[in-house]
This record gives structure tokens, sequence and C-alpha cells, in this order.
RNA sequence: GCCCGGAUGGCGGAAUCGGUAGACGCGGAGGCCUCAAAAGCCUCUGCCCGCAAGGGCGUGCGGGUUCGAGUCCCGCUCCGGGCACCA
């Protein structure tokens, strides 16, 4: 289309100008107030597709914003370039995982350049540069020293397509690897891990005051897996030295226990089993251990091979009853004491298990009248306690506590708090990562490699085999070292850690790239932390968001970051993602429409509009054939813009405004406020909309009869050009210039404030209503009483007609806006 | 199964406190300009009845509260997301 003015001569002009004259670099000591805006640092994987135009356009329009409004605003960005599709693209292509990575942040960042968004590139951290490895690998070792890292042999996850272990965060609910889509399998490997249970409890009450969105806080407490219950003993029967512990979070139900169930992996299954039922047992075992967990959930799971029958009985203390023991894989070793007691009238799956092995069930709450159990006949709802001695007649709610005070004043048990959430496995066993400094020695174990000594940095002359090994563990020169206890020989450790442990706190960094003699000044990271608004896709709600907020607290505990705020990000946004055809938008689905195609057409400024108009922010958005329409609509009101700053046949007037001009003043101060307002609440898509409307007023001005007034005019298109300055920074500079003068900028400008006393409307419409609908509408003064009010809407000619001479039995007046009256 | 969202014209969406439903945009129709087209400008555009004036209906479904409900309450349906042998 053909375009009022060359778009990309315009746009190219003002990014080589923020470049070069550094206008959003800002340095640790500027004497504004601070405020810190950041998007999530993304994984480079060549030039920006639309995702990132969304992200990053919403990123770049606040600190523009909080420029606008006096504060020194922190932008930086930097690339978390560590991770798997650079080590896959370097097994099939032989080059280098560092040389393909750096080609990548460098399509990005250019096309984040002519997107126009901003940065202090200076403070620019990626994670494969060696002084971030040093203090990532200095981290390591405080951590350790504080025993928030250990090592430990534990089941883990292992991808057979990555090639590596996974933390319980990347297997996605039904058993396969979020990256690569293979079958998770088990296996029991000495791995590194991070101390995140022992936050748990801090991390779960730290959200509540935390101006995230309630979805993200709801995830992240559903992900911890709080819940409150009992543990106590189960004495076997004939042999009163040998008990099974087990927890519950209804110990209200203990009565209702008629069999109890170990894991497959519990130490004492050995022990328990009976002679006759070894094979019996040996076989749920073996199944256990083989089968994945989409094999041993799928169709109901043959509930009846899932357990068997030990031979031992474990007597129930509550009411010295003996009950079966089974063994059952459907209880988790990973979980509470991996024992339960099984109370199938309240459990689901204990009623399914108990129907499949034949096993009886007492009620010991009361179901609803009307209840049928149809289905599960478990009961789980709430109701009166019966069957249970001196639980009888209490609530569910009661008969917990009366429980646990029965256990507790025995000494057989005690009130017990449980959480879903693991340590954090953090080895990987992948080239590209940070490596782990640790050397094994023959005599001293697992050793820190001395802080002098770091970085431990990969070699570079290594080959890319697809072994499904990493050429770490083959690399004769990195493998061998010393012990830096004995001096002896020693191997280094080859695992490499999770890229998660490297967005863990990047945001520090940020606040002092520069620092050579410690990961961060803390004085820098205390200025400006936490971060004011942080950005970025709903995607990582649980893993980096959770990890980030345990790392800072970490960091805080083992000296690092004295004084730093425990919650690294005050103010989360998390926008929805770009579909098309109904799934995700990306390079693997084969569906990227590409930015850069719409920065030669119809341009940088017009796709950000796009994008902030579209759908509201939060919203995830449908990619759909009207989307070009819907930008060329975006470059069309650009152009009008335009016209409207550059028209040079505008006879304006100058002179006192008279009743016409000031309506246009109004709706000028009105829009100030409303974008204003808008932009704070994060509805973009109405603050550009009430930017268009402004727009197509004054451009109505500009032709009245009479001309306009030239100050009215004046007053209005700059004030427009303020608002949309976030939002189109190019044009509007461009503009802004024009008018008024070489050197002036836009962006340096103070946002617009607005006269409260203009920003109301000279009359309203009140409406009139009988009995509840709308039958005339009368103008009138905002300051009109109700009496007024009244008598102007029974003065209707429409509502006389319908009153046929009656009066209303009732009048509800609501000044200025309505009157209803009920006949 | 549990926990969060959501459902409004042909489409994206607006309605911040219970008070004009449909702002703004896309698409569509008609007109102006033009030799013609593009661009631009103007008007109309929820549905139904009506020549019109006007009237009726209308925010997923069924109830309720209220002078008044897209908005609040109860009960559903469908769609999206998260978690899921977590005892």
């Amino acid at each position: 289309m053909a375009r009022e003015y060359d778009v990309a001569a315009v746009e190219r002009k003002w990014q080589d100008r923020w470049r070069d004259e550094g206008t959003y670099e800002v340095s640790n000591d500027d004497p504004r107030p601070p405020f810190y805006a950041l998007c999530m640092y993304p994984y480079p994987s060549g030039p920006a597709h639309q995702g990132h135009v969304r992200n990053y356009t919403f990123g770049d329009l606040i600190v523009r914003y909080q420029t606008m409004h006096g504060k020194a605003v922190l932008s930086p960005l930097g690339f978390d370039s560590f991770g798997l599709p650079a080590e896959n693209a370097a097994i099939r292509t032989g080059t280098h995982p560092r040389v393909f990575t750096e080609a990548r942040i460098a399509e990005l960042k250019e096309s984040l350049t002519r997107l126009g968004a901003v940065y202090d590139w200076r403070r620019e951290v990626v994670s494969h540069d060696p002084a971030y490895i040093h203090w990532n690998q200095v981290i390591f070792l405080r951590l350790l020293e504080a025993g928030l890292a250990y090592r430990a042999l534990a089941p883990v996850n292992w991808c057979p397509g990555c090639q590596t272990v996974l933390a319980n965060e990347q297997v996605l609910a039904d058993g396969t690897c979020e990256r690569s889509g293979d079958v998770v399998e088990k296996r029991d490997l000495e791995q590194w891990f991070f101390r995140i249970t022992a936050y748990v409890e801090e991390l779960l009450l730290g959200l509540d005051d935390l101006e995230w969105p309630e979805r993200v806080k709801a995830m992240q407490r559903n992900w911890i897996g709080r819940s409150e219950g009992a543990e106590f003993d189960l004495v076997v029967e004939g042999r009163p030295e040998l008990s099974l512990r087990v927890f519950t979070t209804r110990p209200d139900t203990s009565f209702g226990m008629t069999y109890a169930v170990v894991a497959p992996e519990h130490p004492l299954v050995d022990e328990l089993t009976r002679p006759e039922q070894r094979a019996a047992v040996d076989e749920v075992r073996r199944r256990a251990a083989a089968e994945t967990e989409i094999e041993r959930t799928a169709e109901g799971g043959a509930l009846d091979k899932r357990g068997a029958y030990t031979g031992s009985r474990v007597v129930n203390p509550f009411n010295g009853e003996p009950v079966p023991l089974y063994v059952a894989d459907y209880v988790l070793m990973g979980y509470g004491t991996g024992a339960i007691m099984a109370v199938p009238a309240e459990d689901e799956r204990d009623w399914d298990f108990a129907l499949a092995h034949g096993l009886p069930y007492v009620r010991t709450v009361e179901p609803p009248d009307g209840w049928d159990g149809s289905g599960n006949g478990a009961y789980t709802g709430d109701g009166v306690k019966i069957n249970s001695g001196f639980l009888d007649g209490l609530d569910v709610v009661a008969a917990k506590a009366r429980a646990i005070e029965w256990l507790e004043e025995r000494g057989i048990g005690v009130r017990k708090v449980n959480y879903r959430l693991r340590d954090w496995l953090v080895s990987r066993q992948r080239f590209w990562g940070c490596p782990i400094p640790i050397v094994y020695c023959p005599g001293h174990g697992a050793v820190p490699v001395p802080e002098a000594d770091l970085p431990v940095l990969a070699p570079d002359d290594v080959e890319f085999l697809p072994t499904g090994r990493s050429p770490l563990a083959t690399n004769e020169g990195f493998l061998h070292t010393t012990c830096p206890v004995c001096g002896g020989p020693a191997q280094r450790e080859t695992d490499t850690m999770d890229t998660f442990v490297d967005s863990s706190w990047y945001f520090l960094r940020f606040c002092d790239p520069f620092s050579t003699g410690m990961p961060f000044d803390p004085a820098a990271a205390v200025h400006w932390m936490p971060v004011d608004q942080y950005i970025g896709g709903v995607e990582h709600a649980i893993l980096h968001l959770l990890y980030a907020r345990f790392y800072t607290r970490a960091l805080i505990d083992v000296g690092l970051a004295p004084g730093l705020p425990r919650e690294p990000f005050r103010r989360l946004f998390t926008q929805g993602m770009i579909r098309m055809d109904g799934t995700k938008m990306s390079k693997s689905k084969g569906n990227l429409i590409a930015p850069a195609d719409y920065y030669e057409s119809a341009g940088a400024d017009a796709l950000r509009l796009f994008h902030l108009s579209a759908v509201p922010p939060t919203d995830d958005m449908d990619w759909t054939d009207q989307a070009d329409e819907v930008i060329d609509g975006c470059a069309r009101f650009l152009d009008r813009l335009c016209r409207l700053v550059a028209a040079d046949d505008v006879v304006a007037r100058d002179g006192e405004p008279g009743e016409p001009d000031m309506a246009v003043r109004r709706t000028v101060h009105r829009t100030i406020r409303l974008v204003t307002v808008d932009i704070e609440r994060w509805s973009y898509h109405t603050a550009v909309a009430h930017c268009r409307e402004l727009l197509n007023e004054l451009l109505v001005y500009q032709r009245v009869d009479g001309g306009p007034c030239r100050d009215v005019l004046d007053e209005g298109r700059d004030a427009l050009l303020l608002l949309l300055a976030p939002m189109a920074p190019h044009l509007t500079a461009e503009l802004w210039e024009l008018v008024h003068g070489p050197g002036a900028a836009v962006h340096a400008q103070a946002w617009p404030s607005f006269d409260p006393a203009l920003a109301e409307e000279a009359s309203v419409i009140l409406v009139v209503q009988v009995n509840g609908k709308v039958r005339d509408r009368i103008e009138v003064s905002p300051e009109v009483s109700a009496a007024e009010a009244e008598a102007l809407a029974l003065a209707s000619p429409k509502v006389a007609e319908l009153l046929d001479g009656g009066t209303p039995k009732r009048v509800v007046v609501r000044p200025p806006r309505l009157v209803n009256l009920v006949l």
C-alpha cells in the first residue's frame, strides 16, 4: 500500500539514534527514582517470532512509559544461551555450539532492534559467557557449603531422546519429556540436587503478597502441594518390635481402615512378605520397576495385577483390629512414608482396589440423603462420624483434630505436613551448559574445585557425535585432573547444570554486569531489586518462576546478596500465547509468520500497534486470515496520524476558543486520563482504541467550518503524539521532531497530564426508563438534581404517552444518568 | 476427578461501581472523487416485523435477587489451561 512516509527510513533513523545516543542506557547512580522493567530473557533460536514481538512490544511500552514518568528505567536484555538445540545442531552439522548460538543471538538481536525495542545493551548477559559461568560455579560452591546443594543416589527421570536426566518439573503429566516427547524412564543415578524443599513453606506463603496473576499463584501452590494430616505407626501382628509408619490426610477415617498398603520399593517389603506370597509380591515389584507411568495407569491399570497380599497383617491402633497388608504400586515411595492405611469407604482409589481384591469396607462418615454412590462407592465429603468409637457424632474437621490429639497423647503418631515439591535435580549429562565445578578423588570423594581455579570451562577440542554421551565424558584433557586436597589423580564431574540455574539469577547480574570480584554488587542489586515489572509467557509459571524465587532466597542466605528483598519479582505480567490453527505458533510446528516480512511492508510501528490492540494482552491470540487486514488497518491509522500532523493546508485561527473548541479540549483531556488508566491496568487494546477516537475527532476538527483554534489543535496533536510515543515510537519521534524542530525528542518529554475539570463531560445523556425499558434520552448537565431529573423525565412526551394520565407507583432517580418510572 | 479461566454482532473485542449492551477495529453495503482504478473521504451496518413512524427480541442454558442483571446468587452445558494414583 502507498504510504504517507518512508517507513523503513524513518524506523531505521530512530533506531540508530536511540543506539548512538545511548538513550536507554542507565547508570546505577542515576538520581531519578529507579524502575526495573524486565522481559524474560529469551532462548536464542533465531530471528524473533510473533510471540517475541508481542512480549517485547509490551516490555518496550513500559520502558518508554516509565521513562516519560521521570523514572530511571533499567531495561536490560540478555540471552539464555545454553541448551540442547545448539548441541543437537552441533551433532548434526559439526558446528561448535558457541558458533551456532552466537549466530542465533545476532539474528534475534537484530530483529528486536528492528522492532524498536530499546535496551541498555552494555548490560547484556549471556549464559555461556565465561564470566557468567564463573559466578554460576561460585554460587554452586556456596550452596554446597551451606548444605543447599548435595549429591545423592536417587531414582531419576531419564529422557532417552535428550540423553539426559530431567527435573520433575520437566516431565509432563503423561510421563513424557516436555522437550522431546519421549517416554521418560526411571533410573537410579548419583546426581546433584538443590535443596529447594528447605524453603517450601516460605515459597508457599510468599505468594500471598505478590502482584501476580492469581492463575500463576494457584499453579505454584498446586505444584508445592501442601497437605496436612498425621503420621502414625501400625504394629505388625505377632511382631511387636516391627511397625509400619503411614501418612494420611484423613486421620478421622482411621476406624474405617480395612487393609494397609506399602509401595513396591518400600524397604520393609522383603521382611513383611511371607514365603507363600513371595511370588505374587515379586511380580508386583517387577512390574512396578519395568513399566512406565503410562503403561501402569493406562486402561484403568488392571488393579488386580497392580497389588498383592504380603501375608502379613498390621494392627489398627484405633480399634486394635488386625488388617491385611498389601503391596501395591498405587502407593508411591517418594511421597509421605511410602505406606498408607486404606479406607475404601472414604477414598476412591482404596475403593477401587478393595473392589478388585474382594476387601471389605466400613463407612465412618454418614453420606447425605440422596447420595447414591454410583460409579465409586467412596464418600469423600463432610458428614457425621459413625462406626468410629470416640469420634462418633463429630463432623470431619473436628474428628481430624480429635484423632490427631488421640495419637499424640499416646505417642503413637504426630501431626504432619507433607509437600508434593521435591528437591531440584540440576545435573544434566550434556555438553552445552555450565560445568559443575567438582572433582572426584579416589581418596577424598567429591571435592569442590577451589574458587581460585574457576571457571571450569568446557574444552573446545571436542567432537560432537550422535552417541548420546556428552563429549565432556570422553574428552581426556578435560576429564583428568588432580585432587585439590591431595594432588593425586582425579576425574572431573562431567555433568553440566540445568539451564534453569542460569535463568535463576540473571536478573541480579543485570543490576551489575560489570562486576569482576563477585557475581554482582549487593548494593547495586538492592538499588534495583525487586523487579518492578516482569513480563513473560505463562509457560514459565512453575519452573523458572519457582526456581528464581528459591535461588534469590538462597543467595541471600549464603551471604551473596545481603539486604536483597526475598521476592525477586514484585509484579508479574504473563501475556497470552499466539496460536495458529489451534496450536502454539512455533518453529517446530512450521507455522511461523515472520515479523521481518512486516518490518518491510507495514513497518514495526504498525506491527506493534497490532499486537497491542488485537486482543487483551493476557489473552491468547489466534493468528487468523484477518491478521493481515488488521495490520494494514494499523498502518492506515499511522498514515492518518501523519496527515493530521503534516497537513499544510489547514487554516487555523488564533484567539479564544469557543464552545465547539472546548468540546475538543475536553476530549483531549479525557483521552489522556483514559489512556493513562488503561496502560496502568494492562488494557493496551482499549488504550489504542481511545487514541483512535481522539485522532478521528482531531481530523474532523482540523477541517471544521471556520477553522480550528490553533492552540486547541496544537494541544490535541501534541497530546496524541505523547500518548502514542510508547506504542509507536518511530513515527511519533519523527512527527514530534517535525513539529518541534531538530533535536526535539518525544520520548524525553513528560507523560501528559490532564485537567480533571476539563476531563469531565459538559453534558450527559439522562436515560428515561419505564418499567426498566429505555423510552427516552435527554441531554442534561452532569450537575442535574434528582428533582430536576425527575421533572425532565415526566415532561418527556414519550413518557406522558405511556403514563396515559396516571402516576408512576415508584420513581427511581439516579442523577445524572437515569430515571426509572415504575407503573 | 480437583483447581483456575472463559462464553457478548459475520469476526477480534468494549462496557472500571448493578444503571444507554455492542466503544474501537476488521469485514460488508451504498455514495463522493476519478476517463478509470488505487488511495482517500462521507453514510449505513446486532436480529426480526414495518414503506415509515415505531415496535419486539437480544450478552451459552435454566432458575433467583432487584425498580433495573452481560455484571450479583443458585443449578447446568460447552470450550481453554494447570494438576492428577500425592494417601
